[in-house]
RNA sequence: GCCGCGGUGGCGGAAUUGGUAUACGCACACGACUCAAAAUCGUGCGCCGAAAGGCAUGAGAGUUCGAGUCUCUCCCGCGGCACCA
């Protein structure tokens, strides 16, 4: 047989594959289905770096194993056409943007073909075409009339480079996804899609799938559900507006707070609506908002330094919790666009508000006392006892003289802390205090340095009274005056012992678990509690856990529980032109009328002057432009913004099952078929974007009887980015791109296929290495040579000894680890782990080569591998390495195509060995090893063990405590 | 700042449930074949040590007979969110 020429055999494949349309998905499939999809590419010009085939490449090796379990594949490949770049390039180059795209599109072909994927070509989309965009305006018709599709003013994210709005999901850092310009906020008005009412569903229906957690966990923080309660607050004299009542209504998570919110502060957004209404108000304030509402999200990414502004406006509220008159301050901290745009200010539970009050000189109110609860440990609450409440004092004592603090270690157990001591029901703290270090320590000189009148809670098992404990511990800071000491009482220097601890030695000192708390506020004298604990200057509240409290104070005070989303509406008008036109008429008499149906689509034309000037380029053109109003027949004029390309993509998925249908989007039926898809792979870059469009489409299509799921991807992988050789990110200005033409030219398809594959976890970023692509090489020659070797040893028998050879299951050492490399490869492309699969594959081989060297003789290669095992090897390799392996098949003359064959099956009872490597373990540290018979009695395998090289010296002269004896792994002797 | 993921030889990485750390591949060294080179095949390859043995999975502690794996603290890298009340 001739040397392994990659070019030739395949180019065989390749057309052979495609002339008989073996991955065409029937239009009626049978049996058990399956729908493995690549998140479609956009095409762009510079076509293909070896970073994009990585996630195809997955997904291929997929269905063609699924196949072989005799599983109808629908895997489908297309084009996401539409969008910027290509009209950028147009602009600078006056060449049309179908033109460039549909080369672009040409050259990506080309390029995936020469990999081997076995799409079906013959349902490849592109979202540019009249055929697929007529379906995207139907789909934004179908949205209108269930009115979740709508045109507001608001405010929006405009980018000034790129000359059109955006998606808040497509500002980054409040830059331009694309192009990085700094996003400027505009007043438009502008078409949105109304993700917000699916809200809780997008949030719910995570839980059902299986996807990255990163994933899911992004899509739950985007759609940001925040529980809480919706508070009135009346306003007391408003200038200008003296003879109406007002109220400002606020959102909080926090209204077990409410009795220390000692301002309110609304945002400029909301302060300019009063304004717009009438409010008369200082100068300042007006300044102030006018400023601030302008240049808003420009001016709030320069202040790096975090430094709150904001100005009183001199009208105040009433808090509905404790009655009294509250300031009313406009800030820009607070954000007008979410909740109501107004909020309740408790500095002391929230670091922003604090901020603002300490610098503004506002009152700091604390209402909420940290609560903790031992539940590890000796001193953990004991369940099914009562617990008794205790008022208690703390002694933070400080020796000035050296820094360090009066701790006390008590001797019958592990306890460790600062002076403590019950307060009776009406006494002096302090005094109590200084009661407390006395007897317990004997230091009499002490004074007062500070009562921050700060309490916690600490819920615990008291070891000495033996009971649970509720102590509610008040806060006391003294400095000792001198080291005098009066001698102490035996019976409490029994119990415990006196220690000095420096501050650092004070964290691992603690054993009680506000231990960490404590420091923290002795280290910080503006630290302020955030979380959540017990009630405390809160009225008939006091006392009440947070939980409880919120509950009961909503109730008392009239508030509304409430549920916030941090999710906005989508905005998917662009002021471009290369998009899916809106399908909206604009009539003088009629307003907003939509393009019927039957007049889809609503053709780009193709005569526009489409440089951007922040008017759409569609309004230029005229017939484009001037229509006819459907409903009144009297002059219009159309949309001219076009969607966002996002809205493209996000039922592109659906349209695969029904490509060519000229009468709807996609039947339901065929849907049905293969949809919702069982595995998707694609980057995690589209975490927020595509995978929330495509679900928040495909649940309103649900619901409007368009589509029988809810949930579009049910797995879904992302691939890792291939980094440049240099560890960076590949791109064509660090110079750092390979191009997979040269790879595939130099090396074959089918290596570098292997090679991504072997590069590590499909999911995680890992450099490119050109010099490591041999041995992928070197592996499939090593293929090659060996089935040509076999081919002529078993050519070279006679047909009795043939018919031998392909009953006989060969060697039996062979035997054991074809079965388990059937089940490891098996396994790992179950849960797409190639790389090891891959690594197994090549381990056999290298089982199969030294098999085959201990005898010189040519008759040992046939013997050693029976025909079968040729044959699952070939199998097992195949969707890896489709082209040499289906080559292979037809030269050795096997029965029919390799990937017609079924998958092998690995035999549990061949599994099964006969004797096990018990590892040795003396003290924990390997001394030697055993072999013993599957299944051997302990007793048996402990004499083995002693007796083992290594083992008995390490044993000599020693006691055996403890023996461990784990059944077929190891035994492990514990001496001394 | 908060959330998530990660840190293992010279390099990419493996270790499925707490049980023989470094599978597989690259690179490197030596050997065979060759006039020679390439290719191929073979051998070696964490560190220290002559060996016995000791030390090694970012650092430090803890739990355990036993920790890459579990717990805590810290450091570093990557990704996301970032005044969301």
């Amino acid at each position: 047989m001739e040397r392994y020429d990659h070019q030739t055999i395949e180019k065989k494949w390749q057309k052979l594959w495609e002339e008989a349309h073996v991955f065409v998905a029937p239009a009626k499939p049978q049996g058990k289905c399956a729908y493995v999809l690549d998140m479609f590419p956009y095409p762009s010009a510079q076509g293909l770096h070896v970073g994009h085939p990585l996630a195809y490449i997955a997904t291929d090796i997929y269905s063609r194993y699924l196949r072989m379990h005799g599983v109808t594949v629908l895997h489908p490949m297309g084009w996401d056409a539409f969008g910027l770049p290509a009209e950028n390039f147009a602009i600078k180059s006056g060449v049309h943007p179908r033109q460039t795209t549909l080369k672009a599109i040409d050259n990506f072909r080309k390029q995936l073909k020469m990999l081997g994927f076995s799409y079906d070509w013959s349902r490849e989309v592109n979202t540019a075409e009249p055929s697929y965009y007529h379906w995207t305006q139907w789909l934004f018709l179908q949205l209108y009339a269930k009115g979740l599709a709508y045109r507001k003013e608001a405010p929006v994210n405009w980018c000034p480079s790129c000359q059109t709005v955006l998606a808040n999901e497509q500002v980054v850092n409040g830059e331009c996804e694309r192009c990085g310009s700094r996003v400027e906020q505009r007043q438009m008005k502008q078409w949105f899609f109304k993700t917000t009412a699916y809200a809780e569903r997008l949030l719910k229906e995570l839980e059902g799938l299986d996807w990255p957690a990163p994933i899911i966990e992004m899509q739950r923080n985007w759609i940001g559900r925040s529980e809480g309660a919706s508070v009135k607050f009346t306003l007391t004299s408003v200038p200008g507006q003296e003879d109406k009542k007002h109220v400002v209504e606020v959102f909080t998570t926090r209204l077990d707070t409410i009795f220390g919110a000692t301002f309110l502060v609304v945002s400029p957004e909301l302060a300019q609506k009063w304004l717009d209404v009438g409010w008369q108000t200082t100068a300042e304030v007006k300044t102030y908002v006018a400023q601030a509402v302008k240049g808003r999200e420009l001016e709030r990414l320069e202040r790096a330094a975090k430094e709150k502004t904001g100005v009183d406006t001199g009208v105040r509220a009433i808090n509905p919790a404790t009655g009294e008159e509250i300031p009313v301050w406009v800030a820009d901290y607070v954000l007008g666009s979410y909740g109501s745009g107004a909020i309740m200010a408790v500095p002391a539970h929230d670091e922003r508000d604090f901020a603002f009050a300490k610098k503004f000189g506002l009152p700091v109110q604390r209402v909420v006392e940290p609560k903790f609860v031992a539940t590890t440990g000796e001193g953990a609450l004991r369940p099914n006892q009562d617990v008794v409440k205790r008022n208690a004092v703390c002694a933070v004592v400080r020796n000035p003289k050296d820094g360090t603090y009066l701790c006390v270690s008590w001797r019958a157990f592990h306890m460790h802390g600062f002076v403590t001591g019950g307060v009776e029901e009406g006494e002096d703290i302090v005094k109590a205090a200084l009661r407390e270090i006395h007897e317990e320590t004997g230091y009499k000189n002490i004074r007062l340095a500070r009562n921050p009148e700060f309490a916690l809670h600490s819920f615990f098992y008291h070891r000495v009274k033996q009971q649970n404990r509720h102590a509610r511990f008040q806060y006391l800071f003294f400095e000792l005056e001198d080291e005098a000491r009066d001698p102490i009482d035996e019976k409490e220097d029994k119990l415990h012992e006196i220690v000095w601890k420096r501050p650092d030695e004070l964290k691992d000192f603690f054993s009680v678990i506000e231990g960490q708390f404590i420091m923290n506020f002795l280290a910080n004298p503006d630290y302020i509690h955030t979380g959540e604990g017990i009630l405390a200057n809160s009225g008939e509240f006091s006392g009440m856990d947070s939980t409880e409290a919120k509950v009961a104070i909503a109730k008392k005070i009239g508030a509304e529980l409430t549920t916030q989303y941090r999710l906005r509406d989508w905005l998917v008008s662009r002021q471009r032109y290369w998009g899916a036109p809106i399908p909206i008429i604009y009539c003088e008499t009629c307003g907003e009328v939509p393009v019927p149906e039957k007049d889809l689509p609503v053709q780009l034309p193709d005569d526009v002057d489409f440089r951007p000037t922040g008017e759409s380029p569609l309004a230029r053109s005229k017939m484009f432009h001037n229509v006819v109003c459907p409903k009144c027949g009297a002059s219009a004029r159309r949309e001219s913004d076009t969607m966002d390309t996002f809205v493209d993509s996000s039922w592109y998925f659906l349209r695969y099952c029904d490509p060519q249908n000229n009468e709807v989007a996609f039947d339901k039926k065929k849907v049905a078929q293969w949809c919702p898809v069982s595995l998707y792979v694609g980057g995690a870059e589209h975490a927020v974007l595509h995978l929330m469009y495509a679900r928040f489409i495909t649940k309103a299509l649900q619901d409007m009887g368009h589509l029988a799921f809810s949930e579009p991807f049910l797995k879904l992988r992302n691939q890792g980015l291939i980094l440049g050789e240099d560890g960076q990110k590949m791109s064509k200005s660090r110079g750092n791109v390979i191009n997979p033409d040269d790879i595939v030219q130099e090396y074959g398809a089918d290596t570098l296929r292997l090679y991504e594959m072997f590069m590590g976890p499909l999911e995680e970023a890992k450099p490119w290495n050109t010099s490591s692509i041999v041995g992928m090489r070197r592996f499939l020659e090593r293929v090659w040579n060996l089935c040509d070797r076999w081919k002529v040893n078993y050519d070279g028998r006679s047909k009795n000894d043939q018919a031998f050879y392909d009953s006989e299951v060969g060697d039996g050492r062979l035997t054991r680890f074809f079965h388990d490399t059937i089940k490891k490869v098996t396994d790992d492309i179950e849960t797409m782990r190639y790389n090891t699969a891959i690594s197994t594959l090549m381990s056999l081989l290298n089982k199969i080569q030294q098999f085959t060297k201990e005898g010189t003789t040519t008759t040992t290669i046939t013997k050693r591998i029976s025909l079968p095992q040729c044959k699952n090897y070939l199998k097992l390799l195949y969707p890896f390495a489709p082209h040499i392996t289906s080559e292979l098949w037809v030269r050795l003359q096997f029965d029919g195509n390799v990937w017609e064959q079924s998958w092998p099956m690995y035999d549990k009872e061949a599994l099964r060995q006969e004797t096990a490597t018990i590892a040795v373990q003396v003290n924990g540290k390997l001394r030697g090893q055993v072999i013993v018979p599957v299944g051997a009695a302990e007793a048996e395998v402990e004499a083995a063990a002693k007796a083992a090289e290594g083992v008995a010296r390490h044993l000599a002269g020693k006691t055996i405590v403890r023996t461990v004896f784990v059944p077929g792994k190891l035994v492990s002797f514990v001496v001394e």
